[in-house]
DNA sequence: ACTATTCCGTGAACACCGTTTACCGTTGCA
DNA sequence: TGCAACGGTAAACGGTGTTCACGGAATAGT
């Protein structure tokens, strides 16, 4: 009953908490990701800047939790997407799910940057990597991860094997497989890897604007795309 | 002669800004792009901060030109290794330029994260788009560029058309007729597009360390993907 | 050779930042 | 009722980019 009784104090907490996150989200959006500061959040909350320290370790701790709730806005997005086509076949899902993704992110460039922009220490309010940003990623791979793993549940069953384009992959995921097991065959993470970077690629570089010297609508170019990586899966 | 008379002010000045240049890349090197701060390159180079606004109009400015000199760096390093293999096909010397892309990169990858990572205004030291950076960034294109529209001029010259995947396309390149002129056809300009965006997920992916949870050795992963987009490009 | 000007550096100051510390009223619980 | 944990503040430290007034040194003009 403990863990249903939120007791008054521990309410009034997680309000302030969440007030925290939705103020730092918007000097996000706002401002981008250099916007968030401690001092200001405070301000926008309506308390000085160490009082925060009550609710989070550090500024880098708050910005941690923050994009860890973006992964879950953003798998959320892609969810409901791959929810709505769901009588549809593994594949063209996960078309609508690449667009979703697409769609979310151009929709949210400021927290894009965030979540995606160079996680290499040392930049801007750095969310350090480690285990919560590590299961949130991953909780957001798992949404594509898991129908992708059906289409070639499927193919499997109508016995077509789904072969390493080269016999020499097959060693390089034991990373995988001691984070999440040997469930799947290493196609299924070949595949998964490569797509996911190619449609990362093509993301990146619209929500960034390093297409725009060359194309007014990218929407076309993602499509043929989105094709021909889906074809790539198909065969 | 007042070009090649560098008027001993104007040299000392120049040796200035290159040792500012310097100091900046060390921090850069030794502390990711967040180390870069006005006042510990100033110390670096044993002046005073105020005193740097002599010779860059601000921290941002700096670090534009220090991304530019970046950039430069890059495209040389590219253009060195398509320089060894100039007597290859123009396929397999693409093939090249892009493992000597994706070798600087790992070998600088601080440097890496300042030219890719997000470059949304508001990231840390925002390298402002504009000229300067533009002009930098389509030079390092065009060493890409160049052999890529020579073997589509091969190819055209052997009577093989070159085809737009989807005639919707056609419209979408305007910025870049804009920009540099309808020397190409759009087919190259497609191809020169998702073919960069291709090596550029892949590549951010492993700098940025988004690949450790599943990959030990990236090198035969990235083997792989090139060989299925020069395959791409070769049909 | 003397003067005027431009250049190059300094020190002080302003406004911001993250973080720590000491302090204090309020709340919740035994 | 007392006591301990909680939640907030003010002050301070060291860091940041940037501006300004100042001065010395090197250059340019006559």
């Amino acid at each position: 009953m403990t863990a249903t009784t939120p007791s008054r104090r521990e309410r009034l907490r997680a309000e302030t908490v969440t007030e925290i996150k939705d103020a730092a989200r918007r000097l996000l959006v706002a401002g981008g990701p250099t916007a968030i500061s401690l001092r200001a959040i405070a301000r926008e909350v309506g308390m000085t800047a160490p009082a925060l320290y009550r609710y989070f370790a550090s500024l880098d701790a708050l910005v941690t939790t923050l994009v860890s709730d973006l992964f879950e806005d953003l798998r959320a997005a892609v969810a409901d997407v791959s929810a709505v086509h769901a009588d549809e076949d593994p594949l063209t899902r996960i078309g609508h799910m690449a667009r979703g993704f697409r769609r979310w992110s151009l929709d949210h460039p400021a927290e894009f940057a965030l979540m995606f922009g160079s996680p290499l220490p040392g930049v801007t309010p750095l969310p350090q990597r480690g285990p919560p940003l590590d299961e949130a990623g991953a909780r957001f791979g798992e949404t594509f991860f898991a129908v992708m793993s059906e289409h070639y549940a499927r193919r499997s069953f109508a016995g077509e094997p789904h072969e390493l384009p080269d016999p020499a992959l097959r060693e390089i995921f034991r990373p995988y497989i001691e984070n999440f097991g040997d469930r799947f065959p290493p196609a299924v993470i070949y595949f998964f890897i490569t797509s996911w970077t190619r449609l990362y690629g093509m993301v990146a570089m619209e929500v960034f604007g390093h297409l725009a010297w060359a194309v007014t609508d990218v929407a076309p170019l993602f499509e043929v795309e989105l094709a021909r990586a889906l074809d790539q899966l198909a065969r």
